[in-house]
DNA sequence: CGGTATCCAAAAGGATACTG
DNA sequence: CAGTATCCTTTTGGATACCG
């Protein structure tokens, strides 16, 4: 597999597409960011959040404190992704009533 | 899970995002398409174009012929996806040496 | 040719418990 | 708080055989 294709896999992701748009608002830490998201499990959130900060699009801030406290947010690279994956919902979001008509006529004419 | 979340998986899934490029080129006969792509089986390629057929992005004109014939083409709807889903994997693609570099500092600072 | 059906292997994903 | 580690379930994907 082309490289490339695995770093649009990485933007593209689940949880990827979500951390993403979450991070184009502002920065946020792991558990608000968690809470922002909603029903993803620890795992796969520092699992995406690795990734991606691997691919050099997200940001990790360790604060030496106690408790700890690390702030997340996107690198320049991150944001030119994150706006490209958030036109993209958009722009389904806009489309979702031709779809939905699409998907009804789909069905319609597999069950008669 | 939102419906329009759905809809942004399937056009972004492994094999939705290379059947959308390679179809933004021309119509593609089945097996045809499936030469071009590569390493895809049958089962997911049928079941790719379908839920892309079903979203209304893609066109299936089976022609009642012996032996069977069966173009697919994008929709409008379709080209419209097809297009963002290209700049996004053309994005990556430029970015590429940026990505690298950012790999190899993360990897370095973590295996001294 | 263009599928469908079945079976199996691999990977993704989640719940829970534990740690610095 | 922000993770790791472990175990388990679900989903994904491929190989193969068969059908119209």
């Amino acid at each position: 597999m082309c490289p490339h294709r695995l770093v649009l896999e990485h933007v593209t992701s689940r949880w990827g597409v979500l951390v993403l748009i979450q991070l184009l608002e502002r920065p946020y830490r792991f558990s608000e960011l968690r809470r922002a998201i909603g029903r993803v499990s620890e795992k796969m959130l520092t699992q995406t959040l690795q990734t991606l900060e691997r691919d050099g699009m997200v940001h990790r801030d360790a604060k030496p404190v106690i408790p700890p406290r690390v702030d997340y947010s996107l690198t320049d690279l991150g944001r030119e992704a994150a706006a490209q994956v958030r036109d993209l919902a958009l722009w389904t979001e806009k489309r979702m009533t031709e779809v939905l008509a699409a998907r009804q006529a789909y069905d319609e004419a597999r069950t008669p």
